[in-house]
DNA sequence: TCAAGTTATATTGTCGACAATTTTTATTTA
DNA sequence: TAAATAAAAATTGTCGACAATATAACTTGA
């Protein structure tokens, strides 16, 4: 069972990394499973060596949790971990608003306003469809944190939350929400950015994230009814 | 040359990992220098296995920098590096003080009451000298940071951003800030937590950063004239 | 003398095997 | 039968050796 497209990065550390943390934010290996070394590495065609190396990044990015001597285990998504996450996504992500409104040159603040033009236009096409999910709702949270041009905030928010963060959507498939109300928390922040208001900016990211987690919560609650 | 005390972890490739990790912080491995698996195999007496595990741990901390082929090096310290690590700190602190406003239980608080009284004997008996660095400034801010009760954030800031932060300290001697007046933002940050007012903890351990940070940037200015 | 190309050396990446530890299974005993 | 103990199997941790790549030294030609 070849995990799609192997894309060669330079090392097979690298690419096995890139390959696993994939495969468990998409779910194909489940939450709490153990992650079996001699198995993986046979599955993936490489030594034990690349994997185990791989496996370190992986806790690395809080992917999974390892224990000396009894292996790695993929992490398994509750409420009480999730509402943690989002806590520090909304710190982070209103620096990244704040700083964001200071450097975002116009031109980014215009093609903003088109991307959000495009949204708006899809929701009118597809009957308030949510958009897809990659690409989509998230594109405008990822285009404000690099815009922030803090290169150790948007590692930090890109390459280690998002990764659970897609997780959390990912298993809970459906989290209910506006999307028009969600769309015009957007353009209140660009505004807020546009206009070089960075304590407002601020604070509108913190509300609109505030707002999903408990969204997302609620979701859950529904979601995952305790076996 | 052996380093220290050797704590023997459970398995070797943490023991190194933290021993690395001291070693780089305390500049006892330089900024910049490179990390040469074969020479710090034989150092510390262990095989390049678990050696480069530590390695690839340490990049994940953001202490090393790696490129695939080549090797790692020590990451080098420069202001624009610490502006953006003191505006993360900034946010997710100032988050950790907004929970610990809601979480902190009385003891405790009147336990960092105490703290800071010990503080203020200390600065009357010793001619407003610095505390000795550790334990000293850095234990108010820990102790919030865990009454923060956000296991992810708790870890985020103790384990990777406080690693950084303490590479700069160490690097940057003295950093010539008036202690009573650093005291007397903690007396208000720990004001704001005993009243449960969130929003203002938060505020105030914002500007202490902010300042701490200002402060730091000049420091650093005139302590690393460029050669 | 300098530049480009080539060889040689050193360093990192990967592998397979062995040692140490944990987990499972089997056995014994109350 | 159940708990405790002991043996067996499986898994992780560590090591040394080889392959692949990058760096250094050297040669050659203009």
């Amino acid at each position: 069972m070849s995990n799609l497209v192997s894309v060669k990065f330079s090392t097979l550390s690298e690419d096995i990394a890139q390959q696993l943390s994939r495969a468990i934010v998409q779910g194909h290996i489940p939450q709490g499973s153990k992650i079996s070394e001699a198995e993986l590495a046979k599955q993936y065609g490489v030594s034990r060596g690349p994997l185990r190396e791989a496996i370190v990044k992986l806790e690395g990015l809080g992917l999974v949790t390892r224990t000396a001597n009894v292996g790695a285990r993929v992490i398994e998504l509750n409420i009480d971990d999730m509402l943690e996450t989002f806590a520090m996504r909304e710190a982070l992500e209103g620096m990244a608003a704040r700083l964001a409104s200071e450097k975002m040159p116009e031109e980014e603040v215009t093609r903003l306003y088109h991307l959000l033009d495009e949204h708006q236009a899809y929701l009118d096409a597809n009957h308030d469809e949510h958009y897809v999910q990659q690409g989509g709702n998230d594109d405008f949270h990822l285009r404000i944190i690099h815009a922030s041009g803090n290169t150790k905030l948007i590692r930090l928010l890109t390459e280690e939350l998002y990764a659970v963060i897609r997780m959390y959507r990912h298993h809970t498939a459906d989290q209910r929400r506006d999307p028009r109300q969600a769309l015009r928390e957007h353009r209140a922040i660009l505004d807020a950015i546009a206009n070089h208001e960075g304590d407002l900016a601020e604070l509108l990211m913190r509300r609109h994230i505030s707002r999903a987690s408990q969204l997302l919560k609620q979701a859950m609650e529904q979601c995952l009814v305790k076996p």
